[in-house]
DNA sequence: ATTAGAGTGAACAAATCTGTTCACTTACTA
DNA sequence: TAGTAAGTGAACAGATTTGTTCACTCTAAT
């Protein structure tokens, strides 16, 4: 991807996400990334394709990020949390996993926990996009939906037998937490959330 | 009040929350609501103003709407769910109050069950309008805290000891079911969530 | 019958927004 | 060295924004 293209994405999904999608006009981008008009305009037919793009590109942050804790967790967290015997003997019985894979799912609300307590926390662009655009079944909607679902998959995966209705639920606690450290500015939603997170499983 | 300035902000209300607060212009509330423009600018000096009073009706409407579902169950719920024998003992011993109180807060979730299935949702006021504007401390912003602050405070209320901790935890259950119901389309988010409220009281 | 309050309608100002166009520059490469 | 792709800068168009102003109407109360 040519560089100046990638600039203009990540610094509209910075601006975006810090100012909203209507505030923010086109002109700031452009000010703020030091692209000419005239460039932006030759990537992306609208506004609102760019916005797409800072989307995607949030997207492809977000799952990355997830993916890997859940992966490190697996690495890291499992062999901290049970005793060399029980890893010796095998480390695939149904408790050893089940304790692995709740460890993994909890280490994402201590992704949350740093995110929200960082500078860069201006909530959720997904929830902040919907709140934006009021058509359903506006493309920019519709990616927003598909981007909480693989979220949610993503965390069914981890879960015995796909358990789709426990992964909502999981889910469900982490738009809450998202919501409440936004709104109320309560930072330590995660860890309130983490609490609850561990009760259900 | 005026019938004019009232029909104003109830229109307004009404616009700003399915098309949000920076895409509904001035000129479609005028419109909708048949006012003229001088008349809007004589009640308000702003737009934001008119945002601001919009907000408080939208305030008023949802903890009246709350309290009056937590005296409703207090009322007929509870006569339900105890024996006739319970009651003529001695309705109000902790056995008995705390079983109330909990039916009492379950009852939060199937009003929001009704809200997410109606022709009219289209996410929280509140969270949405925080989503559009970036300054914390803006006044927009500081009221809709202050609204979702007000709810948690009547939910601790009806807890045993003022429990405020476990009213966050509700009140994170609130904002998460209602996050899932408008972002992903998933309108039974508020029965989910008032599963895993069960199990939390 | 007159006065006062509330509202209307239309024009206007000034800023801001997205999007287009074009002549020019810069840098790489065949 | 000539050509090509990418980017710049500035002007411009056209629509849309919020907000102001003013002459006028309607209605209700004195």
């Amino acid at each position: 991807m040519q560089p100046r293209k990638q600039h203009l994405i990540e610094t509209a999904l910075t601006l975006f996400n810090q100012y909203g999608y209507h505030a923010t006009g086109i002109d700031l981008i452009l000010a703020e990334s030091g692209v000419s008009k005239a460039t932006l305009y030759k990537h992306f037919r609208s506004k609102e394709a760019l916005i797409l793009a800072a989307l995607q590109l949030r997207h492809e942050q977000v799952i990355t990020r997830l993916q890997s804790t859940i992966d490190d967790s697996n690495k890291s967290q499992l062999k901290h949390d049970l005793t060399d015997q029980q890893l010796m003997n095998n480390a695939s019985t149904n408790a050893a996993t089940d304790k692995a894979a709740s460890e993994k799912l909890l280490a994402i609300f201590d992704d949350l926990n740093e995110w929200f307590n960082s500078e860069t926390f201006f909530g959720c662009n997904f929830i902040n996009v919907s709140a934006e655009y009021a058509d359903p079944n506006h493309p920019i909607n519709l990616f927003a939906a598909k981007h909480k679902q693989a979220i949610v998959d993503i965390i069914a995966a981890q879960l015995a037998e796909q358990d789709s209705h426990k992964a909502d639920q999981i889910g469900l606690l982490i738009e809450g937490a998202i919501v409440m450290a936004h709104t109320r500015g309560i930072k330590q939603s995660a860890l309130l959330a983490k609490e609850m997170a561990r009760q259900l499983i």
